[in-house]
This record gives C-alpha cells, sequence and structure tokens, in this order.
DNA sequence: TTGACATATTGATGATCATCAATATAATGC
DNA sequence: GCATTATATTGATGATCATCAATATGTCAA
C-alpha cells in the first residue's frame, strides 16, 4: 500500500518532476494545465511520462473529468514516505525518541 | 549549508546507496568494511564512488584515522532534508498545521 | 627507503532515463 | 459519422549514471 522508499525517492530524484509536485501542490490540473504552468519547459507527452511515474509513486491523486484528467499532490503519502524514511534512516530522531545511554554519535566538525 | 531536495533525492536514489547508508546507520565504518557487509554486491571503487556522492550531499559524516576513512551516517542531514520536502510538499501536514478552511483536499478513491 | 595496505581516481561500457516528434486512443460537440 | 480536443503511447536520441578493471595516491611499518 506504501510504495518503498527507492521508488520514492526515485520519483523525487528529477527537477521537472519537483517542479511539477509543485504546480500541484494543494490545487487540481489538467495535464494541459501543467504543461502550461511548466511554461514551455517540456512537452505534453514528456508531462505524461512524468505524471504516470508520479501516479505510480502514488504521489499524486488522480480524477477523471471527461477527457481531462486532473492531478492533485497526494501529501498524505509524501509524509508517508519521509516518515518511512526517517524511521529507517534517522532512529535517534524518530517520533519516540528512545535513546541508549553510550550509544551518541559523536561530530566530525 | 543544507543540501536541496534534488540533491538529497539523487542521493536516495540508488538502491546499493540506500544499502550503505543502512550499513552506516548508528556506527562507524571504514570504506573496506562497507564493502564487506556488501557481501561482494559491489567492488570498492564503487563503494568510493558512493561514499562520494553521499558525502557531497552531507548524509554521512567522515573521519580520518590513519590509511583508513571512517563514514557513519549523518541522521541530522536526513532529518533536515526529510523536513524540507514535507515543508514544501506536505504544507497541509506542517508541523503548525495552518489549515484554511474551504482548502480541504478531497480523497480520489 | 621499501613494501604492504587502504582508498581514490581514471577511463570504458552498458543500462537507465528524460526528452521529443509522430501517432494512437479516447471523449466531446455538431 | 466527423472534426476537434485532451491525453497516452511509441520509437528514437542523447545524457546521465552505476559499475568495473586498472592504476594512482597516500599512509603505515620495518
Amino acid at each position: 500500500m506504501n510504495a518503498d522508499a527507492l521508488q520514492f525517492a526515485r520519483a523525487l530524484a528529477d527537477g521537472t518532476r519537483q517542479e511539477i509536485l509543485r504546480q500541484l501542490c494543494c490545487r487540481w490540473l489538467s495535464v494541459g494545465d501543467v504543461v502550461l504552468t511548466l511554461q514551455g519547459q517540456v512537452r505534453q507527452p514528456t508531462v505524461s511520462h512524468h505524471l504516470r511515474l508520479l501516479e505510480e509513486a502514488g504521489l499524486v491523486h488522480v480524477r477523471q473529468r471527461g477527457r481531462e484528467r486532473h492531478y492533485t499532490l497526494n501529501q498524505a503519502q509524501l509524509t508517508s514516505c519521509c516518515g518511512e524514511l526517517m524511521r529507517v534512516y534517522a532512529p535517534d530522531y524518530a517520533l519516540e525518541p528512545i535513546r541508549v545511554s553510550g550509544e551518541e554519535e559523536r561530530e566530525t566538525t
């Protein structure tokens, strides 16, 4: 049900996709709208391609509206994936910070 | 001072690097140690290459110990980057949840 | 200094991927 | 049905990148 950390990171590992996600934050846009907001940076097939990857990663919600497809950012999924990352890679910063004495990490700088 | 979201996502967008980060969680390993924990998956130059990318992304701490280089996961940086991602892409889930009425996102499912 | 060891760098190769033009699919209105 | 519009798919191309063998750099010990 939850995309794994690798798929999540891959989905975010592209500037155009991050730009698309920002445009989809807190609003629904059709594919054509997304193309417009990107102001000629990329063509429609490229946007469709990125939206498919984002959809597969569960990072966007989709709604068919007639012949248009509307997308919006899935904030819950993004939050969930970030939480997963932090549980795995930052256990000392977990929500319930259980620190075992003597296990502190000393800084390098 | 803080790596941007794109560099962070790119650093995590590889299975070998994620494996290395898991091995470096909560302990210091030399490059050779990392190669050993990966059990012949990849050779030493590949590990060095990944460690450099992780270092450039600020995701690991480094310490020179004689002729060895020791690495450990930088949990603070990872936490910071996840926080940045969530501030940008999940504002409704931010630590201070300021919701404007009428702006709720309706679910698709 | 010399040899052994740990890690970094170089250069090459194959794989993955972002992008596009062209085209296909699908829905709408007449 | 037919033209129009919105989006998806296909196939090609160039760029990025993960990986390796070979080699260079740097460090320690004798």
